[in-house]
DNA sequence: TATATTTCCATGGCAAGCAATGTATTGCAA
DNA sequence: TTGCAATACATTGCTTGCCATGGAAATATA
């Protein structure tokens, strides 16, 4: 068997390729690929704990703590303290970002458009929905050990 | 638009939970996923220099350069003086590396039935060559402005 | 042959990922 | 109310990726 017919060999592959187009693109405006999933979360909605945050872009706590510092340095976000729950902060994006925000999605729309360059709709479409079950696979599989299989009906 | 419309962001998803994955598996062997593309190349032919590797595996020359000083660290390679250029070193697999070989290869294969699970044979032939197609179109888009655009017909 | 260029690899810097651990706050329970 | 468990976030350590730069060797050129 060639590396190339592996999927998951194939997936570092273009994934690391989809994280560099969009490097190229979006460094002219002072963001990085990994602030990205946090900024369109962030877009859609703010004023979200870091917790929350994790659960929406699916990365490690420890991964977001350092992304944020980042992104707070580099004045993307402000944390606000949460005068409910003194451990929690608010995350608040910056007019910074918000000027941004056009340039940011049209830079990944194409990337995506790049990638996708020569696919009928139906390609995209069929695509999206066979890697959408490979995460909900993969998914189902990393937390399988979390639950007790023996509460399992 | 959501993010998980986007074919970028879902790639960005898959690829960790792949690389998870191979992590928890490959682990009790003494191996972490970033050195599984260049064991694969090398269980394929050893021998090779540090350049030849890095094109096998499209990482870029400084990447490969501190992960062949971890893998020789873990004894999973050596490196042997290239007698006709002395800036060179071929590179060899040690025993240990072999003695994993059939484990991590079964590892590998275990994550791509996991993340395919349910899929047809076709779904899977589908998905690899789009995903292969996705890889050409952005590895073109990457190397289009290294070429003098005049010397373009 | 002396010099300049190119090639090969190493190194340092930063981003971004996970694991493990620490710390402060909150909430529950005795 | 005091003490303990759970929660939220920070921190440290390591890997893996890129970029930029540096040094040594090989090759091309003057």
């Amino acid at each position: 068997m060639k590396r190339q017919d592996s999927m998951g060999y194939q997936i570092n592959h273009v994934a690391r390729l989809f994280a560099q187009a969009l490097r190229v693109r979006v460094a002219p405006h002072g963001v990085v690929p990994g602030q990205f999933a946090q900024l369109l979360a962030l877009y859609e909605q703010e004023g979200v704990t870091q917790n929350q945050l994790c659960d929406q872009v699916k990365i490690d706590q420890s991964t977001m703590a350092h992304t944020l510092q980042r992104m707070e340095r580099d004045e993307l976000i402000q944390r606000v303290p949460d005068p409910a729950d003194r451990r929690r902060a608010l995350i608040m994006l910056t007019d910074r970002a918000r000027e941004v925000q056009d340039d940011l999605v049209n830079a990944a729309l194409r990337v995506n458009a790049v990638a996708m360059r020569g696919f009928t709709p139906e390609q995209v479409a069929v695509c999206l929905e066979l890697v959408t079950r490979m995460i909900d696979n993969l998914e189902a599989d990393g937390s399988e050990e979390e639950i007790s299989p023996r509460e399992e009906t």
